[in-house]
DNA sequence: CAATAATCTTGATTTGAATCAATGTTTTTC
DNA sequence: GAAAAACATTGATTCAAATCAAGATTATTG
């Protein structure tokens, strides 16, 4: 689990042949391959410093012991999984949205300072949309 | 939060004028306005029955006096949370494949029994495809 | 069981995003 | 700061899925 100190760093995985993006985690955040994080497995996503970065990192082990170490805790850890949850809900209703311009705007309006200082392109596989798609979308 | 005892339920949500189904439950699942369940907020989702249902319910407030009496109880709330994670980051795989047959292969090797006696109106729209487009893949 | 309604399939057409291609712009590197 | 590389924009074209439109099945209802 990572602590972003600086930069930008994104999730990706591979798709048909594409690097897609799945998250982005900003100075502040907390970014982690969660899928690994739970299950122990080997990952399926990359993680993949944007702008140049400085993390620190907490291990699974040391984690645990701190959130699982009483009662108090272990709601805390709760809650940050049940808010976890909730953020995929809203990446999936922004998936399931049929036009580019309406998945642009929804999460854009969920998260206006978002894109800042992203390259278009890691934005238009977030968005799954190509480069040129992203970019005629201004134009509207 | 619903135990279905016999029957299929959709959860859906209104989303470009169509009901775009989320999430299936059959009989043994349990679904939930996850949510709701979660903020305590009004749902977003619709649950519908289509076939004949049977549920129990249980209160929120109940589930979770006996999921937070002791650590070993928040342990397995805990574990119930992470695996929905895990699923939910597999949905959101399923989204990103860029083509429909892909979609379809992909949701239909994880679960193969997924889509037995459920009507392909629905299915079409869990994978983001027209009732149409879905038809014309089992030509392939 | 007949009648009606709902769903599914098939075909023809339209449409909008992907692709292809070229140029312009910004960023990085030496 | 020049050269190269990466990225973004714009235009033309292609293509695949949506839409539109009938039929064909299947399920529901009285």
């Amino acid at each position: 689990m990572y602590i972003i100190r600086s930069g930008t760093i994104r999730a990706y995985k591979n798709i048909d042949d594409e690097e897609v993006t799945v998250r982005f985690g900003y100075s502040g955040d907390v970014i982690v391959a969660i899928d690994s994080f739970l299950t122990e497995q080997r990952t399926s996503l990359n993680l993949q410093a944007i702008k140049k970065a400085e993390v620190e990192y907490i291990q699974k082990y040391k984690f645990l012991a701190f959130f699982t170490k009483d009662l108090e805790s272990l709601k805390a850890w709760n809650e940050i999984l049940s808010e976890l949850i909730l953020q995929q809900l809203e990446r999936e209703i922004d998936l399931l949205i049929e036009s580019p311009l309406g998945r642009y705007n929804r999460v854009l309006s969920r998260s206006p300072k978002l894109f800042q200082e992203i390259p278009a392109k890691y934005i238009a596989s977030y968005l799954r949309m190509t480069p040129e798609t992203l970019s005629r979308l201004g134009k509207i």
